[in-house]
DNA sequence: TTGCGCTTGTGATATAAGGCACACACTACG
DNA sequence: CGTAGTGTGTGCCTTATATCACAAGCGCAA
């Protein structure tokens, strides 16, 4: 009698898609560029699957959170598809973020090439040492850490990449979550937490070194 | 009637354990240090879970995989803990690494000091660029690519890091696992795949922006 | 030595993620 | 204009992961 419990239209409406799925849509969009560089105008998920050593179904299932975006029975195609998924990752414009810890990892950081031609673009780095506060690195000047909040506010910044070291992680992203920040990089090596809303992914060589050592013991 | 079909005394066995879950134990080995460093000699697994923000009962469950650790009643002792894990894990020697790949960032990953005091040492590098092969960074000499095989086998290499140009990242990773490398940690933004039973882990700083832009987009 | 309080280790249960398989929709071709 | 072929979208089932909750074991105190 009720209306059908199943998720009725759903073209990228606010619903809870499992935290999962939207981690993979980077990967989608990336096979999808690279079918479309080599002009390739359609794909079905079973090619997509093969590509990326999953199965068709998941990709379909997947796809299937945010809308109908294949014909049925014509496969997708790659253009449109790549598109709009970029759309929905909101990759269809570009990022402010601002880097704290300009040590060596984060002068390496600042001048990696790979962020801009994604759209995110580090225009703002932050240090304690009064050393390098002042100083300008590959066209970013460096500000004291108390100066955060305005320049986010500024800048409107939503990304923070935090490159100190361990000790001071927690702190420095405690203040990036006071400062409005969304969605947090952490380099430094600790097992980060964000409260509330925010965001945040770890980048951890060193941890994932550790976890695969345990497949190499013989 | 069968022999209970429970897993049996299970210290250290090479039972199937989930990744998941070999993938929290360096974390559990990180806390276990800062632990040990303030002095503390004994934790509880409710302290344990609220450090690291995972319920204790995850917490004992996992360590349940390898075998029993505490003594009911009385929490677990700090040092034994950390030391089994590190067993466990494996981290209780050193482990050689490659590097393939000798431009910006892998000069950086060179230089990056984190690895040596987690064990893990780099004492060879890579490079197709014939500019590059026989100078020597950061005290490590490069050698040609087609070197590996032979280089990897005199050394006892086990881990291999590729941080090469997203085109000839696949191309890398198969010839590492050719040369009997067992552990591969890929910089380059592709989604890599190893054959066989040689463990990948990739880092992706760039996706894992994509991925939280989509929590942005308001 | 006995009993109480505490925390582990773990079977049972709940939740989440993944895969299967088929109805439906669309194209193409006769 | 009809029919055959193909691949999507999705309900349902399977497998994996997380949580609950309690019995068992230990230490301390009286």
């Amino acid at each position: 009698m009720a209306i059908s419990p199943a998720r009725t239209n759903r073209t990228t409406d606010p619903m809870d898609v499992p935290d999962v799925v939207v981690e993979r849509l980077p990967l989608y969009v990336r096979v999808l560029a690279s079918f479309e560089e080599r002009g390739i105008e359609r794909v079905s998920s079973e090619q997509l699957g093969s590509q990326l050593h999953m199965t068709p179904a998941q990709i379909r299932k997947d796809l299937s959170y945010f809308g109908r975006f294949g014909k049925q029975g014509r496969d997708y195609n790659v253009k449109a598809l790549a598109l709009r998924l970029r759309e929905i990752l909101g990759l269809d414009r570009t990022w402010n973020a601002c880097l704290v810890g300009v040590g060596r990892l984060g002068r390496a950081i600042i001048s990696y090439p790979g962020f801009a031609p994604e759209g995110f673009k580090i225009v703002s780095a932050f240090d304690m040492n009064p050393a390098v506060v002042g100083t300008t690195v590959d066209g970013i000047s460096v500000d004291a850490i108390s100066e955060i909040k305005p320049v986010v506010e500024r800048l409107g910044i939503a990304i923070g990449i935090v490159a100190v070291p361990a000790t001071a992680a927690q702190q420095v992203i405690d203040c990036l979550v006071e400062a409005g920040i969304g969605a947090i990089l952490n380099y430094a090596p600790i097992s980060a937490h964000a409260p509330g809303k925010v965001k945040i992914k770890n980048i951890d060589p060193v941890m994932s070194l550790q976890s695969m050592t345990y497949y190499l013991k013989t």
